[in-house]
DNA sequence: CAAAATGACGACACGTCGTGTCATGACATT
DNA sequence: AATGTCATGACACGACGTGTCGTCATTTTG
């Protein structure tokens, strides 16, 4: 056999996983991983740019995802459409049965500041690409941007009510009513009342 | 006089300025601040809770602000009319006049992931307080928390622009620029076209 | 007026983070 | 068999952020 043991990258994922729930994120030290692991502090960094990374590391290709996605949606769709067609085929294919791991992680990232501020972080590269996706598509500017930033919303905002309810109800009915009651916000209009 | 000088907070914040401009965020270290403001590491984090808190404790208000905002806004006025009138009066309050400085600091910001993810966590706790704000006008959970993702959105893509163009346009002229493309965008039916 | 509480800062120690650098040994290539 | 590549170990190091205690001026209190 080899000099070391294979997967090291999926062992240290497992041991940082297993000692966040047991003792906490904070708490948790990379030595300690590592030394679950069986390896080096040196190494963890090898295969994460930093502790936190380690939650965000299977997100990786979800850009690439949704870029090829956008690419393949009919011209004819406009925003919300392509919105609403690509949130329910990712939902489909990322988010389904992995119900327990999802609850399981948003806990952990909920409780700790540093967790949050590189989930959102996660979230802005998304948008960027969306942003990208649309422009691919002929928006302008603004509009790729705004739709971009809509579109991460209802992700986020579909995603977090499907955890809450413990996927009793099924994603996709989410999203339409996510986007329903979008619908419902922005037909109100922004302009001063005339009767006032 | 006392045993130090006074305004120990504010030269803090004026080397730190100085430094990330002169040298990078990253290539700026707390003993180099604290050395410029003839004060001790340790005093630095007693003032700042981080090296990035240093570009963020200007704004440690403004959720509180919106707050009385939105509980002044007419009881008749839609979510999307609260937050015109709303993004404009923060705009004129707090933006105008300042754009040297928010220039210079989003270019520092922009230049640095962590600063990018620091900025993010800030804009996520103001939209906590915009959907508070929503829902103690009695929107429903759903849509409080929707509105709020949009003022968010409106407000960064609003002062994005406006920076980008150096202030030449008013910012109520960008405002409203941007609520009206997004309502093209969301009046974008979302369902399946009946032709396919 | 004197004594005690308060509060900002200095000084020091410490653990963790994250990186740079070099050595090592297994595997693949030729 | 020589060589290159790659993952890891081993070690050092600067920076970050915190705990703790002492100091001294200001404020409060009796």
């Amino acid at each position: 056999m080899g000099r070391w043991k294979p997967g090291a990258r999926e062992r240290l994922e497992r041991a940082a996983l297993e000692l966040f729930v047991e003792v906490g994120f904070a708490e948790t030290t990379v030595p300690h991983i590592t030394a679950r692991a069986g390896l080096t502090t040196r190494t963890f960094f090898r295969h994460f740019a930093d502790k936190r990374e380690v939650l965000f590391a299977r997100d990786e290709e979800i850009p690439a995802l949704i870029a090829r996605l956008m690419a393949d949606a009919p011209a004819s769709f406009g925003p919300m459409l392509v919105i609403a067609q690509g949130l329910e085929t990712v939902a489909a294919t990322r988010f389904e049965g992995q119900l327990a791991y999802l609850r399981t992680r948003r806990g952990i990232i909920e409780a700790d500041e540093g967790l949050r501020e590189r989930e959102l972080r996660k979230l802005s590269v998304l948008a960027e690409a969306i942003r990208q996706g649309f422009r691919d598509r002929g928006l302008d500017e603004l509009s790729a941007v705004l739709a971009a930033q809509l579109a991460v919303t209802v992700f986020t905002v579909t995603l977090s009510r499907w955890l809450d309810q413990n996927g009793e109800r099924p994603l996709s009915e989410l999203v339409h009513e996510t986007l329903r009651a979008l619908g419902s916000i922005t037909a109100d209009p922004a302009e001063q009342p005339h009767l006032a």
